[in-house]
DNA sequence: TTGATTAAGTCAAACGATTGATTGAAATTA
DNA sequence: TAATTTCAATCAATCGTTTGACTTAATCAA
């Protein structure tokens, strides 16, 4: 009772759901066999049939799973991070900010999250299914809203502005890009992976990059991508 | 012979590509079957092993039609810049850096580039085949070496500073983020599709963006990824 | 020009392998 | 006993690939 429905079903089904995780966090939909997964869960074929229906509803449970395990780490942080930003003056917004996007970059290059979070978020960008309503509803709205408000609070707009709402965007965008685009910045760096090191460098550049954006002036013809700004 | 060796192939090899880019762009690997590209290219199976060997080859046939296409269009543009920034000061880079990616950032949203290349690119990043090699060479590399050429230039530090590349691949991710998260800030923005007054506003915001990243001060404490700037 | 020869390209048909899914019995648990 | 879960075996469908015959076009000797 004091754990959700997961937990308490079979232990087959959980392994079926890690496993699933790390398949389809590397590989395409298509490129994942049902037995390559139930092989690597020790479980049997049919018990993909029998916990979730099918190998759709596999793969819809599995970006549910990873949905939920990425949301409990972060809307308690999220959580704060708007309570503090209430109690404290405007111009601090900018260090909450720069401090949770940093710990976002942490946790996409070098946690468990950036191992597979990723490959699964971009696909349902790039080719949408039903998939993607649970990771914008779950992970990428809240992560979203929190960061405009910020953003809009620090600038002097409203949350609801599309000029709050694309700044965010911008900063979330020139945080995944060294996940996203990580293959192609290490072989420019004639590096094989991230060190300790790299990422201490990435992280007091992006800070740097972050309060550049943020200390930006705003538009002063008030371009509106919706409306104008009251 | 004033053609190079791909258009003086027959006419179904032709088609198989244009078909396969257009598979492979919006579905992976797995996710295209060979029939479904020679019925859209309107050949025969065997047209496949005939022309490229297999599956595999088409693929990798395709990746490097896509670039050699791009790369048509980019290189002239790329090296005209260079030259430009060679006899302008350097103060002026920064606006032949924005021109470059704003007018990157059209052909992303509104081109023939967008609907196939990042999908493409994006999977060969995150989980890179032979098929990186081809696109990195042609299309990243180029790219990224002359963005990091006119960083340097405008911020006065060497092109092969660490700090030019990543601020090169900053710029790059501050742009291309609106393509691959579409689908997230349309839906935060409550849009279908970006309009083309949408798209100004992105210009708009995104140049001033630009130049607030270009135009903050570097890393006081001279950190660098591999060794120290000269 | 003619007819034979060769090579290039296309075609329908079939190959074995693998796919996701299902079956009904067996095992397990309550 | 009854419900839940697991199992080996099998299903039809689809996968990428191969085969050998067929068509087309170019080449060359007569």
């Amino acid at each position: 009772m004091s754990e959700n429905e997961e937990t308490t079903h079979s232990a087959t089904r959980n392994r079926l759901l890690q496993a699933a995780l790390q398949a389809f966090g590397s590989r395409d939909y298509d490129g994942v066999s049902t037995r390559e997964i139930v092989e690597a869960a020790e479980a049997n074929i049919s018990a993909i049939s029998y916990h979730f229906g099918g190998k759709r509803g596999l793969y819809l449970a599995t970006v549910d799973f990873l949905a939920e395990k990425l949301q409990s780490g972060m809307n308690d942080q999220l959580e704060q991070i708007r309570q503090t930003a209430e109690e404290t003056p405007p111009d601090r917004s900018a260090t909450l900010i720069c401090d949770f996007l940093l710990h976002f970059l942490e946790h996409i290059l070098l946690g468990e999250m950036g191992k597979h979070a990723p490959g699964i978020i971009f696909r349902e960008q790039n080719q949408p299914t039903e998939a993607f309503n649970i990771l914008y509803e779950k992970l990428l709205a809240p992560m979203h809203h929190t960061l405009a408000l910020l953003v809009a609070r620090y600038r002097g707009q409203q949350a609801s502005d599309p000029a709050s709402i694309i700044m965010a965007h911008a900063l979330i965008g020139q945080t995944v890009i060294f996940r996203i685009g990580r293959t192609m910045l290490l072989r420019r760096l004639n590096l094989s992976a991230y060190s300790t090191a790299n990422i201490e460098t990435l992280k007091n550049q992006l800070r740097r990059n972050y309060l550049a954006l943020l200390n930006s002036p705003p538009d002063p013809t008030e371009t509106d991508i919706r409306h104008h700004a009251e």
